[in-house]
RNA sequence: GGAGAGAUGCCUGAGUGGCCGAAAGGAACAGUUUGCUAAACUGUCGUACUGGCAACGGUACCGAGGGUUCGAAUCCCUCUCUCUCCGCCA
């Protein structure tokens, strides 16, 4: 009953209603008459928390007279204040009810409110609204009839979907040879790097409990993403973030141990229910793909910068292999529910002549800590909240999608030169 | 899968009905003192909600939920999780 699940942190809405109605506005958020109902509850909740426990002190204080009565053997004196503590019991029992049915209502309607935009972010309502913030490398040109990476794939046989079809399902492809080596490679080039750039490497389950789900917050939102294990009620990861961000569920970190900088490879399954179509072909959208995760979980004044600095990490990444890459400032109506600011970064994919998501870089602010009761304590002994920070760094199917339709030639494909220590060889061909 | 044990504060761990928000030890922090990589002593040392300008109070929390009782960490029920042994197995 008192464990009560906050997203936005309810004190902080009483506190500022016309700038979280505004910042609300940025992401043209369609319910701003929550925030008004989510201050009426709370004064509900406080009144009634305010009842209930005065008549609990009354109750306490008679509980112990008794006892003290009883051991002085005053027997008759302790019946007689026994006799009145009935009414406690009742008003303690219907004013806890209906604390508890104002607390579920209040939770029930804070859930709903999405995290406020940082001043930074653009307002706007879809992808349309997204800003360029900057485009990087070469756009390639390239040979005559050159193939989308789909059809190279089967051209070389490195990546066979009809295979995946048959012991899985759509979405779930077979790497085949030096395709299978690819991915490894590049799971070990992004692993080395975020090594040297300072993350810790863990290896995380790949399934998750509720808890985890809902401390990361694609529970109960996103529940029909995730492939559900209904036996035992466990979760397959979508990111490495669900497992890795939950590692500090319920942690008080000492403040000189912030920054925390982890990174993870995973697996990561994601249902994708309903979608289909051209745009999904190949690569371009898959149910399981292998992902590295950076999170970071930072002093509330650092977090900006750090989401810069993840940023140039990741465009550090694109740099090495050569990919032309462009970075999008996410308007406020394309972002995610839990994000305050999120960096998209695209590859230009040159056979199907389009921009595709390799990375998203969000800072959650206090949005995910506060699920998390992820807090850390400084000299003054106060427990505030951490901001938490991830992105991927990176994902690798359309990593693998671009690098294919930019690097293809007549005798081949190219691997970029960084990351030919990886895989062994020069080409595919 | 079968059998058993357990879940207490940062950690270890005591506590079987009131004097327990909780002993003790450790860690950590602050101070004193001696002092060359350290020790000794003293103090502080859970979280959340709530009242108050504050000083300082109130309430809740001993895995979760319910019950018994004037009163529950302690008794009862349900659930979850962890550990041990056996079985199976990478």
């Amino acid at each position: 009953m008192y464990n009560l699940l906050k997203m936005l942190q309810v004190s902080y809405i009483r506190e500022n209603r016309e700038e979280v109605l505004n910042r609300l506005s940025v992401r043209n958020f369609k319910q701003p008459e929550l925030v008004d109902q989510i201050i009426k509850l709370d004064d509900d909740r406080r009144q009634t928390q305010t009842q209930f426990d005065s008549v609990s002190a009354e109750a306490n204080a008679a509980a112990k007279q008794i006892g003290d009565l009883m051991r002085q053997g005053k027997k008759e004196e302790a019946e007689a204040i026994k006799a009145k503590t009935g009414t406690f019991k009742e008003q303690i029992k219907s004013l806890g009810e209906k604390l508890s049915a104002i607390e579920i209502l209040l939770q029930n309607e804070l859930v709903l409110l999405p995290n406020l935009p940082h001043s930074s972010v653009p307002k706007g309502i879809g992808a349309d609204d997204n800003v360029v913030v900057l485009e990087n490398g070469q756009i390639p040109v390239l040979i005559q009839n050159a193939l989308p990476h789909w059809e190279l794939a089967a051209k070389y046989d490195i990546i066979d979907f009809e295979l995946g079809n048959k012991i899985a399902g759509a979405g779930f492809p077979v790497y085949k040879g030096k395709g299978a080596k690819l991915q490894r490679a590049l799971i070990n080039f992004f692993l080395d790097h975020a090594d040297a750039a300072g993350y810790r490497e863990m290896q995380p389950p790949i399934v998750v409990n509720e808890a985890s789900g809902f401390g990361t917050g694609q529970l109960p939102d996103k529940e029909g993403q995730m492939y559900h294990i209904t036996v035992d009620n466990l979760y397959l990861i979508p990111t490495a973030e669900v497992p890795v961000t939950n590692l500090y569920r319920d942690v008080i970190v000492k403040e000189e141990e912030l920054p925390i900088k982890n990174c993870a490879y995973t697996p990561c399954f994601r249902r994708e229910a309903g979608s289909y179509g051209a745009h999904v072909r190949g690569l371009n959208r898959l149910h399981q793909f292998d992902k590295v995760e950076i999170v970071q979980v930072v002093h509330p004044d650092h977090s900006y910068q750090v989401l810069e600095q993840m940023s140039s990490y990741v465009q550090s990444l694109l740099q090495a292999l050569e990919l032309p890459y462009r970075v999008l400032s996410l308007c406020g109506g394309d972002m995610g529910f839990t994000s305050a600011k999120t960096y998209d970064m695209e590859v230009w994919c040159a056979a199907q002549a389009r921009w595709l998501e390799v990375s998203s870089v969000s800072n959650f602010e206090t949005y995910q800590s506060n699920r998390l009761k992820l807090r850390f304590k400084g000299k003054d002994g106060k427990a505030q909240l951490a901001h938490t920070l991830n992105g991927s760094a990176l994902a690798l199917p359309r990593i693998v999608a671009s690098l294919l339709e930019n690097n293809q030639t007549e005798s081949g494909i190219r691997i970029p030169a960084k990351l030919v220590p990886y895989t062994g060889f020069e080409w595919i061909n």
